[in-house]
DNA sequence: ATTGACTCCGTACTATGGTACAGACCCTAT
DNA sequence: ATAGGGTCTGTACCATAGTACGGAGTCAAT
């Protein structure tokens, strides 16, 4: 593996801009080559992966960058704390938008079946 | 009621600036008084409590306005798609939610009672 | 009538996560 | 050796949802 930025950047499939923003915000590192042109390895795919990963279950690209550090540093604890953190936030917008959800059903459903003069949709988010 | 801007934002608990900021974007419209200080009545603190909850389920201000037009126009059917979509739209988000929280669980329970060498948490995710 | 709190208005700035683009440079194939 | 396509660097710009602030005006209580 020794990729371009165009081909490291399609194994995440994120634009080659994606990629060198990351690599302003210290996320990626930068290769410093020989020849004026930056080659790729495994190291740095399963990194973007982990980037892309972490975004997935919320994390901001701060915090992947602090995980990333704590891995330098081989801070698990840190890391561990960090994880149960964002678990337990996970859990409070998931609990919050099954609370949206069911209100919209109704909603929505109620809009499909009664027939009163406003559209409940819009006149029952009054309360 | 006959609320100054403050206590009028108070009601939402949001910032005076935030609902400036919604006046701007015509969210809210702005009372033209005969003096020189606005009042906010029934129907405005209405209107800020749909803005809010509607913010809850995922809608965006953009999305908001358009709610509050069909309203004027009474657009039932339109409002009714928007909130069909924005319902798939959440099922979506919260099902993915529900796996990167299982994800997470997995990778801070392992990082808490196994013992390899590299933290599971910020090696797992290569995968 | 003056103080202090609040309001108005306009503009600028913030964070987050990118996207776009200009002008060089490099590398490969023909 | 030259054309083309990708790369490098730097800077500017975008959307979203606000937040901050200066300077002037207003209003109620003392």
């Amino acid at each position: 593996m020794n990729l371009t930025i165009k081909q490291f950047a399609d194994t995440a499939e994120v634009s080659v801009e994606t990629i060198r923003f990351y690599q302003r915000k210290n996320l990626l590192n930068t290769p410093q080559p020989q020849t004026g042109i930056r080659r790729y390895d495994e190291e740095a795919v399963k990194r973007l992966r982990f980037i892309r990963s972490a975004q997935r279950t919320g994390f901001t690209l701060e915090e992947i960058r602090k995980l990333i550090e704590l891995d330098t540093c081989q801070d698990r604890a840190q890391a561990r704390e960090m994880a149960y953190r964002r678990l337990h936030a996970l859990d409070r917008q998931i609990a919050e938008m099954n609370e949206a959800r069911k209100m919209l059903l109704t909603l929505a459903e109620r809009c499909t079946h009664e027939a009163p003069r406003a559209c409940p949709i819009l006149q029952a988010f009054g309360h």
